[in-house]
DNA sequence: TTAATTAGGACTAATTAAGTACTATATATA
DNA sequence: TATATATAGTACTTAATTAGTCCTAATTAA
């Protein structure tokens, strides 16, 4: 818990990937082959992103792909973590979505759980894409989970 | 993502209701009784945060139970979701169970995740147990979740 | 001795996440 | 216009995780 999906993960190897190239259409089988990951796995992350957040923009066809709409000091981690997981809440509650508490005769909880995800989400909103990405050390060896795809293509 | 899970949600409303009876032992199943949350349910939790913490004593046999070695100003929500879900980290990069990367000549990330996890871990520890509860109102109409158990008992 | 209780683990069911595949649509260019 | 290369959208399958249930042993007060 409190843990990253893998997408969000993979999602900011992508992200991070079209940093680079700022200025051009990335195609996801391009992306794949630059990242490691697998081209369904490129193909399905940025279409998620597209359709849930206004960070990519996209071009059909040949010679098409995906570009950021936006600078990566622009685009900060909550972003990125809210198109792949929705919502950052740790709990329910404010889900508005969800039907309304059937427990106000029991639970003695105030609203709190609110606060803490504004702090947390405040938080996350202060971390740039920039601030994940090191130019300077390209190949580190602390990050492992893009490559827990069993093969590449 | 960024969810807490239903335990740790469980986990919170069963110490909030030891928080009120800080002078005794309160027994699973009195606990079970008063919180409204399936009794196997509440014993597999203080069982967890029990084996995964330092927030509980438990005592056994007749007129047995668990109480809370601390007050409840000087429990963290970081103390609570650690107990639950096990250490706070975006990424499993930094953990040392994981075998080693296997991307480092692929990744162009930064372990910078880890000062992501710090910020989160820092500000989870701001907040104590009696920040989440409510003792002035003790009924409020937001907090849904312990009653997901299909029925009671 | 008995009833009440935690300790510990094993197992199953339910839910969620990840991975794969297919078809439709759009675009550049020869 | 035909073709190769892309994204768009969606459905399906498999894997992983989480939640829920149950059983047996050990402990304690009366």
């Amino acid at each position: 818990m409190l843990k990253l999906n893998k997408m969000t993960d993979y999602a900011v190897v992508c992200l991070g990937m079209l940093a680079r190239k700022p200025d051009r259409f990335m195609s996801a089988s391009e992306l794949s082959k630059e990242t490691g990951l697998k081209l369904y796995t490129v193909q399905k992350i940025l279409k998620v992103i597209l359709a849930k957040s206004d960070l990519l923009k996209a071009e059909r066809g040949a010679y098409g792909g995906y570009t950021l709409k936006k600078k990566s000091n622009n685009i900060t981690v909550a972003e990125i973590i809210e198109a792949l997981d929705g919502p950052i809440s740790l709990t329910s509650c404010g889900d508005k979505s969800d039907s309304l508490c059937q427990s106000s005769d029991i639970c003695f909880l105030g609203g709190k759980w609110n606060q803490v995800n504004e702090i947390i989400r405040k938080s996350l909103n202060d971390i740039s894409l920039d601030d994940l990405l090191n130019f300077d050390n390209p190949f580190p060896v602390e990050y492992e989970k893009p490559m827990l795809n069993k093969t590449m293509n």
